[in-house]
DNA sequence: ATTATCTATAGATCTATAGATAATGC
DNA sequence: ATTATCTATAGATCTATAGATAATGC
């Protein structure tokens, strides 16, 4: 996109109309998630952005470095409304349903299911440490808040599991069976959370009233 | 470990003792678990078990014919107590806790985590048919049992998302932090499930203690 | 001149098969 | 004779680099 210089593509033009190396990125984002990681070759990568492979070496150092991008693109929004949520004063569970509730909204949005990012096997692979920081940190959160919600301090960890699984269960459920999803899914997930960690029905309405009005003007898909 | 006929291997002995097919069953668990499907070369495979890269070929026509029996045999468990499960007449929360506990403990036992064997993207190929059809039925189960509960019916495939997601998030779990799993663990998760359908922890703990007696004698660890 | 693409390719690796070999079974 | 392994390898594919090419910028 930014300056037109260079030698012009044979293949075709952008797909995305926003340059090479978000091409790339679209063509990583959707080849990972479907046929994974390591079935994912240089040249597929390149033929769906619809470039040369020898190409991508201007661009990244590998495929590793494409998919690490995708990862902290797509964890940062989570950990950008946790950061924020753990600085607030309302109460503790209206943060944790705001929290859940936005977490499944970003799984849920975009055009591939980037969260199936996070299934990928290879990760285990220190290259992709700054991305296991990120997502510690975001675990951290979800344990302060479940924490705060009066959950016994000996339950904490097991208790933030769950939740964090519940969030992430959209993503499998998006994988599958994509027409499951609606726009209800984010609350049903949320007030699910709530119960988890032991509130009634009643105080998780309320908790889910006041979470509504925090909810990050809601990343619309 | 049957016939000792056949030339004898170079490398050294059967690493499981059961046989070269049963060598191999045991390198691809560990392999697709780890680093993944994609990633892992039919040469890698052979080395793990033992053999040489050409022998793999006499027991099976590739590596996807690995992967397929391994997801036939991990979820072939789960849908023998869910058939026995749905047969029963206790009250279906206890059988739906029962279920619950029994695939957790499933998905926490053996040497291998072998529940990431579903995390897998490449199963999204029309080779392992024969495994997405078993996992549907199981599912099924899940809905029968969550509808059985009580749950109105317009929420029930929501609710059985929710349940299964929560069963299986223990998969991620044990990748990410095997030694917050415990033996309380599957418990914790069948008195969510009963939570998310909506029982209160009264009715949920005395359904816990009638699904105790259900538990086909705990597959031990 | 600078840039981003391209073509071409070296070298590694991977899959699958052909055929040799070294055991046991009869 | 039968069997399960082995060695060897053809052919495909994959990664990463070298260097040519075709644009724009100055």
């Amino acid at each position: 996109m930014p300056g037109r210089t260079g030698r012009p593509r044979t293949v075709g033009a952008s797909p995305t109309g926003l340059g090479t190396r978000a091409d790339i990125l679209h063509a990583g984002a959707r080849l990972f998630c479907t046929v994974g990681y390591g079935s994912t070759s240089t040249h597929a990568l390149a033929r769906v952005a619809g470039v040369r492979q020898a190409t991508l070496y201007h661009h990244f150092p590998g495929k590793h470095a494409v998919l690490l991008e995708l990862l902290l693109g797509t964890v940062q929004p989570s950990l950008d409304a946790a950061r924020d949520l753990l600085g607030r004063d309302e109460p503790a569970p209206a943060r944790l349903w705001s929290l859940c509730a936005g977490d499944v909204r970003l799984l849920c949005s975009g055009e591939d299911n980037l969260g199936a990012l996070y299934l990928l096997p290879e990760l285990d692979d220190e290259r992709f440490a700054p991305f296991h920081e990120r997502r510690a940190e975001l675990e951290g959160t979800y344990r302060a808040l479940v924490a705060a919600c009066g959950v016994p301090p000996a339950d904490v960890v097991r208790t933030a599991a769950l939740v964090l699984g519940l969030v992430e269960s959209v993503i499998l459920q998006r994988r599958r069976a994509p027409e499951t999803l609606d726009a209800r899914t984010a609350e049903a997930v949320a007030d699910a959370a709530l119960a988890l960690v032991g509130l009634d029905p009643d105080a998780c309405a309320a908790h889910a009233r006041t979470a509504r009005t925090l909810l990050p003007a809601a990343a619309a898909d």
